[in-house]
DNA sequence: CTGAAAGCGCTTACAG
DNA sequence: CTGAAAGCGCTTACAG
């Protein structure tokens, strides 16, 4: 008695109703009778019916999907990146589900075209756009992708005049954060560890984070101090060497990434530096990793539950139309033990 | 000039010719002269229009897309699995993607219903199951989705008798050539270090290579040298120094994965032994960190671009009817500094 | 509360 | 090489 791919007309046959209210009924309209909407979900149940989503979509101009186009450097020693991005990736999945959306992945890269196909095919309602870490390049694709009435947010800070909504870190914040705790427990010479490429917003706003601190305690940022170390556990190391044989004098490093710290402890560790008791040690992001060196790094993290909860809330804020705003969320201090705190 | 949602009666019209004929330009058939084809393509370009890909596939009983159910433990400790999954994933959506398949991403939790649902809502073709370690448990639900006549493919071992296609790593061959290398550079009496959890069907097959190894070579296994240690540093720490203490002669270690390995690593250096002098060690995987700790671990690599081809070929294959076989890939032994080889 | 009917935008036999 | 027409399986105004 099985069928083999039942529709809704099957479902109305065996139920002696007309194939509208098995639709009706699916959708748990108000309409039809509870009595006759049970009897025929239970039928729908037995023939293992599900409703098809082309036909669904196709009435309804509707996909009930997000696409989530990841831009992936391709650059594996990036480990930081990939891992957040992950977690994001993972969460925004679970928050989209929650919200009856599926999430079709997409990996682009820096030159490919951005898909504005993906919602003018009818695929996806609306974008999420992760790892685009470069806003200006891309200012005009963004711009295009608006110009196409296309819904998309993106992870990242807020920038002036960006088309679009975004949701991120408030690395500012998260750069304040870590000084103003270095600063607390007594440090004076804090060396800011991280890029200084253009390419790096993020950089650029932890830093920015970190002179806030420094000016509101009264102290002059010093241009010595700030290394530049791109995210690797190599950089950082190098990094570190180098500030040890200018002979400058610090007691802390601020690194912009837990990469870069571990590096930077690693080589301070191997010529004798003793962490904390010499140097205070704090990095960005909370990676695996942060918890297991020895001593254990005291870093930021950003929360990747709230920020793709964020994320999905704006793209379908977007697509029903309600009001969403851009917003930063704060990132967390979670201190142990290189910093000396404790 | 522009029209908000084109649909192909637009192009038509614009084109002067009939929608069909539009439909069939832009799929490229022979059947439309190519003058025609070229120009109804760039009128289709200049309105910035799609194929709707709800009707398409409403007409055509296709989606082309493929889900992807990871399961996820949501075990974040489990590093390695993750990393490996997350490579898997990237890599299954760049060959879907060459082969003209989106994928859409599920993550699935244990008591999870299976998702029939995916390819019986039309929303996918096919499923490809990720990380699904305990084939035994899923036994029933697979023989369940084979009865739905769902397309589907798995990461893992070939079972006997378990429906579907699959792709995997033959660990038993990588277990076979850790230890081989490690009898080749002249070590008796290897550990094996590694999960013994029935849940671990990997580990039994890397264990499988190793007592291989070892009768090929005239050596009989000797069960005190193997030690029970799940994916973590912590627990390769744990075992390395209960192995220790426990006074046993041992000149290598083979573990199950890079994480125990390196927590056996750390744990022997912390006790004065010497790597590669007094003990080699010998990982699996290849996680980044691998190549970074050191001394640099040797270790068994598994190729994600190419399982991700394996899987994604398969589950296409099975979608359009080609014959598929079920296949296990060799991993490669990547040697460095951690045995003394070199 | 329920049904008959229109129509979403395609693809593809069928006819020429 | 091209067009007219049917129909994929739904959702939802309209009528009762």
């Amino acid at each position: 008695m099985k069928v083999e791919n039942p529709t809704s007309r099957d479902i109305a046959d065996r139920a002696g109703v007309s194939q509208a209210t098995v639709s009706r009924a699916l959708r748990d309209s108000p309409l039809v009778r509870k009595e006759t909407r049970d009897r025929i979900k239970a039928i729908a149940r037995e023939l293992n019916y599900f409703v098809n989503r082309n036909a669904a979509g196709l009435r309804t101009h509707q996909s009930n999907t997000i696409a989530l186009l990841l831009f992936d450097d391709a650059d594996d020693t990036d480990t930081r990146m990939n891992l957040f991005l992950m977690s994001l990736l993972d969460n925004i999945v679970r928050s989209a589900a929650r919200l009856g959306y599926d999430v079709l992945l997409s990996l682009q890269q820096l030159n490919d075209d951005w898909h504005i196909e993906y919602q003018a095919s009818h695929r996806a309602d609306g974008l999420i756009l992760l790892g685009y870490g470069d806003y200006v390049e891309y200012r005009e694709k963004l711009a295009a992708l608006a110009n196409a009435n296309t819904h998309f947010t993106i992870w990242g800070p807020l920038v002036k005049d960006q088309p679009g909504h975004s949701f991120g870190c408030d690395n500012e914040n998260g750069g304040y954060q870590a000084t103003r705790h270095l600063l607390d427990i007594g440090r004076k010479n804090i060396v800011f560890m991280g890029s200084t490429s253009w390419r790096s917003p993020e950089h650029d706003a932890r830093y920015a984070g970190y002179v806030r601190a420094l000016n509101e305690a009264g102290i002059q940022p010093d241009s010595r101090l700030k290394c530049s170390a791109d995210n690797s556990e190599h950089q950082g190391s190098r990094a570190a060497r180098e500030l040890l044989s200018s002979g400058e004098t610090f007691d802390a490093i601020f690194a912009g990434t837990d990469l870069i710290a571990i590096g930077a402890m690693r080589a301070l560790r191997d010529l004798g530096v003793r962490i904390p008791e010499d140097v205070s040690v704090v990095g960005f992001d909370d990676m695996p990793l942060a918890a297991y060196v020895s001593p254990a790094l005291t870093t930021v993290q950003q929360n990747a539950k709230m920020g793709a909860e964020g994320l999905v809330e704006g793209i379908v804020g977007l697509i029903e139309r309600k009001p969403v705003e851009s917003t930063l969320m704060a990132p967390r201090l979670i201190v142990r033990d290189s910093c000396g705190a404790k």
